[in-house]
DNA sequence: TTGTACGCGTTATCAA
DNA sequence: TTGATAACGCGTACAA
């Protein structure tokens, strides 16, 4: 035998121990019905004294030609996809059914709201990727589909062949909508998250609400906007350029300030973490809630359920990444191409919300 | 040629395309310097035609023996683990070195507070391992051991022969025990997380916090403690299952409850997380902050900034990351085993603390 | 530039 | 049944 001091044990080196044929010793991991338990016995135990820790993961793959890894796709750095909330409990959803099935979970942070960097896709060691709510024409998907890595897309964007898991977010917008509208509001605003990932803040111009970059923002914004036109009201719509609770207050601050004669009686805002940070705003401006500004959210995140809990649109964040990680186990075996999920969603009013109180009753 | 139509292209496709060796194609990858400039964009034009997006990252890594990951064990399940707002922080920093190395990220998240399942844990295919605030004892370690990865703890657990990556916990503790103390609160509460993975939540008896499995909670909370003691202070501790706003909410609350003479004048909390919560408690309870009641956190989370500001003991979570990050690297180069770094940490006082005031004064 | 010996398993196919 | 043989899988890296 070769003087193999330092190197770590191989499964040849447990056979060799043994006496028997590597392919025994890597049955005994992977097929114990294919082995005599009593060999299978002796196999391990040497195992245990040689300090063999089982086959070597990448050794594995290659052979297998599966990694074993689900890669999902954020839009952004770290800190700011998990500003949002709702991030974690898709996440959490979709780490259930990976974890069950013994696969792991890559994650490929990406940059400015971009996705992540074509490179560090090519270079992934995962056998199907998730793409979560990305930009229109992002460059990771164009590399997704350089390597032919089968694709499951959670909320945005379209992508031709790819299996999607979305919810109904013109349903959703409207839901929220009419709900103000019921509750008589007319002097109502908008607060939404990006449309387009180029850093914008600010009151978004039409011209800005014509030409969003995001699906989501299309469907959910578009459908706050016509719902509220229908009924005559034409609101001010502020964009933060993410969904953090901090850019929400900033921005419901924005739109509260002027005189209260003009001040929005309700505020319609793209997520929960923005309308809890117009929340914040509201206290801020020493305003109550729901008494002089109603708040809508949408997403019904754990948060949503504080201080005062918020009228928001639930959507079932960790069925969705429950079923993009369905979606993307059942790419890998290959039965039968997944179909696309819209998921329904709906309005949870709870008491951020009330009737809008004209100035002139008591 | 063989009819290997399905087949995706390989190296060896490409190579056999070209007319050249195999070795040719990988160095136009991966050493430019290695062949003509003219050789390179060949290679490079015929991949693309063929469909080739670059060499395979599994074969790569096992002839490099690189996976070129790095594994981030956590203790719970990614919704609780994600409960608290300090570790998006703390893996952003993580992210920013991980991915200026074109490493990637693979995430392994626990069960019950207890850290990954060991199978998992033999799984993964990283090249190192960092273990985010374990309990003594967890499996996952001894998984690690076992596969002989390189290891770096952050926070805790202690484990001989790993670098580590932590805080100041007593220092921090003393601070934020000693500034209330200063204005002049006798009547102090203890609102911990987990001292144990058991799932208990309550009023922690002295036997509890006798046997803390937490390095963490071992230092911080008995830090506060035991200043809070010297000073003839004896607080009630109520424990906490986890580190998140909810269960700060309920324990405050519990900690509030009662005849308004003998209610704590001042909350000493082990995370920002559980101080968010019991800002809310307070409110539910219509107890002003910090009229009536003082609460001080401990990591200045990007929250702790928000209504009101949080006065919290700072440790630097970005940074935290990003020294786990290097060392993690330092390992797999192997210059020189890191050193373990023991962090500072500083009170932030803001707006959540105020002097105490006796209940005879004006 | 190229030849080619690895890296470490998996999985038919065979033989006893 | 139980175990062995050997053909891959796809690159990397060093000597020639």
């Amino acid at each position: 035998v070769a003087p193999r001091t330092q190197r770590k044990p191989t499964l040849d080196t447990v056979a060799a121990a043994l006496g028997v044929s590597r392919a025994t010793v890597s049955n005994a991991y992977n097929r114990p019905d294919q082995l005599s338990p009593a060999m299978r016995a002796r196999v391990m135990a040497t195992a245990a004294e040689l300090g063999y820790a089982g086959p070597d993961p990448v050794a594995r793959s290659l052979a297998t030609r599966r990694s074993g890894a689900v890669g999902v796709l954020l839009d952004d750095r770290l800190v700011r996809a998990f500003a949002d909330a709702a991030l974690p409990v898709m996440l959490d959803g979709l780490a259930s059914v990976i974890d069950r099935l013994d696969q792991s979970l890559i994650l490929l942070p990406g940059t400015a709201g971009d996705g992540p960097r074509p490179e560090a896709v090519a270079r992934a060691q995962a056998d199907v990727i998730i793409a979560n709510s990305l930009p229109d024409g992002s460059a990771a998907l164009a590399a997704v589909r350089r390597r032919g890595l089968p694709l499951v897309v959670i909320d945005q964007p379209l992508v031709s062949g790819a299996p999607m898991v979305r919810v109904d977010d013109a349903l959703g917008g409207r839901l929220a909508a009419e709900h103000l509208l019921a509750l008589g509001h007319r002097r109502v605003a908008v607060l939404t998250f990006a449309t387009a990932p180029d850093g914008f803040e600010g009151l978004a111009p039409d011209r800005r609400l014509a030409g969003m970059r995001y699906l989501v923002s299309r469907e959910r914004v578009g459908s706050y906007l016509a719902t509220l036109r229908a009924a005559g009201v034409d609101p001010p719509v502020w964009e933060a350029p993410g969904s953090a609770r901090g850019l929400g207050r900033r921005g419901a601050a924005a739109l509260l300030a002027g005189e209260p004669a003009r001040r929005p009686t309700a505020l319609l805002c793209a997520s929960d973490e923005l309308a809890l940070g117009a929340l914040e705003a509201a206290r801020d401006a020493g305003l109550s809630v729901p008494g002089e500004l109603s708040i809508v959210g949408f997403d019904d995140v754990p948060a949503a359920q504080a201080t005062p809990p918020l009228t928001t649109v639930r959507q079932p964040l960790a069925e969705k990444g429950r079923l993009a990680g369905e979606q993307a186990l059942r790419l890998l075996t290959g039965d039968r191409a997944a179909p696309s999920h819209h998921l329904t969603v709906s309005l949870v009013v709870r008491q951020s919300t009330a009737p809008h109180r004209s100035q002139h009753s008591s």
